[in-house]
This record gives structure tokens, C-alpha cells and sequence, in this order.
DNA sequence: TATGAATGAGCGTTCATTCAT
DNA sequence: CATGAATGAACGCTCATTCAT
């Protein structure tokens, strides 16, 4: 299997590009650092990535893939159909707290906008967005959503506001404390419940 | 009025730099297409910015200090209670429309974390948080919020919930069309919606 | 006295000047630096002196005048004649110490070729040389150094040596201390006595 | 042979460099140039050596192992005790003659205090003491220098004295003109037999 | 005489990308 | 497939000097 250990490698490029661009930040990091992490030559690097923007691309995807795959497994834990939406958002919480990396390659592309989402990025994006959104439909036809609610519109909006309350989390923890005195924890729970509680028939 | 003239040459810098970062990106623009766009020499741009980073900062205190007027000036038209909260969330929309910058520059600062916030840049930030935490003190008081909301951590989450929103509507365009076939100001206007929603008594 | 209030103006930069070069080196310091410690405008600098290179000429002559009041000092107090030729030899040890810059500006000239002394640094070195060179010819015709000296020539050598042992001195301490376990001083005043004895009739 | 090829190259850059720190100054010379002259990119002269304070100090190395060969091959020449005294003397002075750069290499590490010998080029300076020091003490347990000569003591004080009349004959060559008539040979000798004069038993 | 804002060539260094082997 | 030496444009920043006021 010629074909597996090219992944093989491909994969293990990519876990030591992750733990790079954790290491050295999204702005920071170079195609040197992560040759030498994966203990490779420059010009092989090439052969799997064609750029560096094509390595951050296929890096994101890989962390949405992960994020996909969370969802998955801690929706399915719960009974109850709003717990499954609790376990949306506090999945996104501890995803981003076990790898910050995930919530600031979203940003990054946020601020970047010439980088336009590539058609894996938007492929993944779109299947995230399909996966909560049934979550969201199942509530609704069980009862446990409000008859009028817009499910689509509130799976990307659920999408956009718990990113923002990541990234305020992560970066404005003094003011936080200052005008709360909430941990970042229950400052999370607080968001969360303020959309269960917007949703909830 | 010499100093005056050297307020003027500051802030038309400033604009210049403004302007630079909106075309080439907050990760991208350089200090000399800073001083190409303002026409003016290589140390004359140090003389008034003692880095990089200074200016970054100055530019974001600048832009935080334009929203908070804008704040004040749209909720000063507004008599009801909750038309002053809408009027905030309003704000940060348009806001973002005009000058789409600024919302790069929040999140800039989120994503760089050593760049640490200057005092001015805190001191801006807190200020309109006080400001916005003002506005639904007084709703609270007046028994148009529910009894229970805590107006802090509301306040907050405004904050970080507007920005998630803003760059979602900023970049997933296409998603956005896809899912909800909503336009982004329509979209925009569920969002404030389920806020209101969720803190009206 | 309106010369003597320009004068007094030079005078003062030039000792400002002297104190930043001793702080922040011969190679790093800058116009900028001197402009500050004077508390001066960056145009007055240059009213009375052309070009940086012309100050760091000018601050040479003013030490080397400083030196050769020193010799003049020291030598006067000593009674017999290789004690004045001693004094010489010390009063450079000393001079060194308390004002290293005096041997800095001498190595600067050396290692910056192309710095070719200025008609006022010449003349001050030559009058130094023909102190030093008195100081030996009295020596010589009291009998005191032998008859087949060549004092114009050591004049220089004593000149040479002197620098070239304090520059070791100055920046060998490991190795000095490593091979011989002598202290600064004491390894100088080995070289006095080999000087005094390769003269001494 | 990779790494002939890569030895081979690393030795024409540090040629070029010693060229361009000849013509340019030790102060003045700049990475820029050496590209130039090597007829490199900028990122390979970076290649082989990693800052401009790196390339100094392996052009100091290799200047100070090139002195040591010549004192090894001069000495070497010689049968008397005192001729290879005289050899290590006059070696510096042709040395020097050749490629001035030597002394100013020294020199500059003496003015530029906090330049802290690296360990290479500690390491060669001991090894040229070492060596001195060796005929120091042959030729005393000879008998051809006087027994109660320190000669480690020597040793250094040679260095010193020999460098400080090396830059003097080369920047003051006027001076030696006006004052002794001499040539700067003549005069050099002259400093050798006073050197001589004073050990020899 | 004194000022200090303005200049701009120049610096050391980095790094994504290429290509001959 | 894999290598890694080589590239060179671009970067942020400095500073001696000038000149209009």
C-alpha cells in the first residue's frame, strides 16, 4: 500500500505542523520550524503542501474534521434533545480549551479575509453546520424547541456566537474578572443557558 | 498653534494607516506601504509612532473611541429602553460596515495574546463596556429587563456574541446564503432578536 | 564677552558628549544621545560642530590635553629623573582608569584608518611627544638613561607600548589573570620596571 | 566530498569577508557587501554564518590561526633561543604587513568590550600564549634569558606591547618621520633589541 | 543664534519558495 | 520520492544630516 504510507506521512506532517503553529502562534510560525519538527527536508515539505497557505488550509480542516468527530461522539452520550445542544456548545468550549490552535485558526481566517476558505474548508464547514442542524430539527420536531424557531439560522448563529465568546473568553480574561467575577467556565454556562433559554418551548 | 499642526499630521497618519490596513490586512500591511500611502519619509512615520506595534494600538484605541461616540450619539435618539440595547447592536453592525476594520482589530488582539492590550487600549475597553453596562443598568431599573439578568455579564456577552456574528456574517457569505437564504442584515436582525428575547421582562 | 559665552556653550557639549560616549560606547553612540544629555535642539549640535566625525575629533584633542596637563601635573612632583619617566608611564595607568575613553578614542583612530587625525589632533599629539621627549632628554643629561639612547625614539616607543599594554589590560583580564595570576596593576608595573630597566645607565 | 564542498565554500565567503572588513573598516563594512563580493545571496551568507557578530569572530579565528602557523614556521627556521624571540617579534610585524586586518581584529575585540570572546576565539588566543610562552621558557632553561624573567608574564607583555607599536607605526607614520627619522622597519627593530635587551642574561 | 520636524539611504535579518542532484 | 543549498525580495527600524521657521 503505496498509497497508505504517503497518507501516513501526509498525516504525520500535519500533526507536527499542529503542534507548531500552537507552539510558535498562527503569525509567527515558518516552514523551517515545522521541517524540523517533522525531521524532514524543505523541498519534501513541498511535495506534500504546495504553500504555506495550502499547509494552514489542510491543518484547519484537519481541526474542523476533529471538532466534527466531538460533536459526534458528545451528542451521542445524551438522552435529551437540549442536552444535545448544551453538548454542541460545551464541546466547542473544551475543544478549544484541550486546542486553543482551533479557535485561533478560526479568528485567523477571520482576519484574513483574502484567504477565502478553500472548497475542503467550505466542504467541512458545511458539514458541521448539516450535523448540528439536524440535531436542532430532531429537538424541534420532538417538542423541545419553539414551533417558529429558524433552525438553520440558529445553527450558524450558534456557530458565530459561541466563537465569539471563546475568543473573548480566551483573551479578556482580566476584564472578565473585573466586571463579573466569573470564572470562565461559568461565564460560559451563563452564555449557554442564554440561548437554551431563547429556544426552549 | 503648533500643536495643532502636529495633532493634524498624527491623525492624518493614522487615517493613512487605516486605510493600509483595511487593503492589505492586519497581518500583512507594512510599515512602508504606510509611508508610501501618507507620502511622507521612512523616520518621519517613527517620529510620531515608536513601532509597529504602537501604531497597531493607536489605530485600535482610535477605532474603539469612534464606536463608543457612535454608541452615545444612536442611543441618544432612542427613548425606549430596549431601542437603546437594539441601538448598541445596531451600532456594532454598521459600524462594521463602514469601517470593517474595526472588527479585524478586536480580533487581531484576540488572536496575537502577547501583544498586550496597551492601557489606553484597556482603558477605551472598559470604558464601553461602562457604557453599554449603563444603558441596561437603566433598562433593568426601569423593569423593561427581566429582574434576574445580570447586566455585567450580559454586557459582556454582547460584546463577544456581536463579534462572533459580525465575522461569520463577514466571512461565510456563501454559507450563510446556502443555509438560511437570509441577506446579512436580515440574518443580523435574528440575532438581535433572540438577544432581546432572552433579557426582555 | 559674547566669545566667551559660545565658548562655555562648546565647552559644555563637549563634556556632555564625553559622558555619553563613555556610557554607550564609541561605536553605538549617536547624535541623538548627545542632543539629550545636552538638552539642546538637534540644528545647535551642529552649529558648533560640523559632523559627528568632527565632534569625536574634537573630544580626542580635549583628552589629550587633559593627558598632557596630567603629565605635566605628575612629572612636576618628582625629584629625580626615571621617577619622572615613571610618573609618565603611571599617569597613563591612571588617566585610563578613571576616564577609559581616553584609550577607546586612541583605539578608535587606530582601527578606523580612514579617520585620519585632524590638524588639531596632530598637534596636540606632537606636543605631547616633545613633553615626553624633554622629560627623557633632561634624564639623559644628567646621566640618569644610558648615552646611546635614542629618546626621540622611545618617546614614541613608551607612547606605543603604553597603549598597546593597556588595551591588553583592559579587555584580557581572564587570560591575564589565567597566566600570570597578576592583578592589573601589578602586571603594569611590570612593564614600568622592564621599560626603566632597558634605559636606566 | 559534500563536505569539502561545503568547507570549500564557507572559506571564500570568510576571504570575501576579510576583503571587505580590509577596504570597508571594521565599523563600516556591511553584510551587504560581503554578499556582493562573494557574489552570494543574503540568505546564503546566513546560511554559513549566523549574524554579522558570528562572522567577525570566525574571521578573528581564522586570522589568529593563520598567525600561529607563521609563528610555528618562523620559529622553526630558527636555532638560537633569542632568534626565535626575535622571530615571534618580527613575524607580527610582517604579518601585519600583510594583512593589517589582523591587528585591527584584535583591537576591535579590545574596544568593543561587550563582544565577549567567543569560546573559539579564546580558545586561539591561548593557544598563541601557549606557544610563545614555550620559547619563552626553552630559551630560559637555555640560559640565554635572564633567570628571574617571568616569562608567562613576558609572554602577554609581548602581545601588548608589540600590538601597541604595530597600530602606532601604522596610523602615526608621520610622527615617526617628524620625530625619529626612521622607517617604520627601523623603528620596529628598534623595539625588538629594546625588548631583547631587556631579557637576555 | 536656536530650533526640531523631516528626511531617506542604509542596516541586519528572515523566510517562503525553487531546483539541481 | 527526497534532499537541502541557494535565493532575493521584503521587513522593521535607525540615525546623521538638513532646513524652514
Amino acid at each position: 500500500m503505496k498509497e497508505s504510507k504517503k497518507a501516513q506521512k501526509r498525516r504525520k506532517i500535519l500533526e507536527c505542523a499542529e503542534e507548531v503553529m500552537r507552539r510558535d502562534g498562527l503569525n509567527k510560525f515558518s516552514m523551517d520550524a515545522i521541517v524540523k519538527e517533522a525531521d524532514i527536508a524543505k523541498g519534501t515539505l513541498y511535495l506534500y503542501f504546495k504553500s504555506k497557505e495550502d499547509l494552514l488550509a489542510q491543518v484547519t480542516v484537519k481541526a474542523r474534521e476533529d471538532l466534527l468527530r466531538r460533536f459526534k461522539e458528545e451528542t451521542g452520550n445524551k438522552a435529551e434533545h437540549l442536552d444535545k445542544v448544551r453538548a454542541i456548545l460545551w464541546t466547542s468550549y473544551h475543544f478549544y480549551k484541550e486546542k486553543e490552535l482551533y479557535n485561533d485558526l478560526v479568528a485567523y481566517y477571520e482576519v484574513n479575509r483574502n484567504l477565502e476558505d478553500t472548497d475542503a474548508l467550505q466542504e467541512v464547514g458545511e458539514r458541521i453546520q448539516l450535523f448540528v442542524l439536524s440535531i436542532l430539527d430532531n429537538a424541534k420536531q420532538a417538542g423541545h424547541v419553539k414551533k417558529d424557531t429558524n433552525t438553520a439560522t440558529l445553527s450558524l448563529m450558534m456557530w458565530g456566537m459561541s466563537n465569539g465568546i471563546l475568543n473573548l473568553i480566551d483573551t479578556k480574561d482580566t476584564l472578565l474578572q473585573k466586571f463579573t467575577g466569573k470564572t470562565k467556565q461559568t461565564f460560559y454556562h451563563s452564555f449557554i443557558e442564554l440561548v437554551i433559554d431563547s429556544i426552549r418551548s
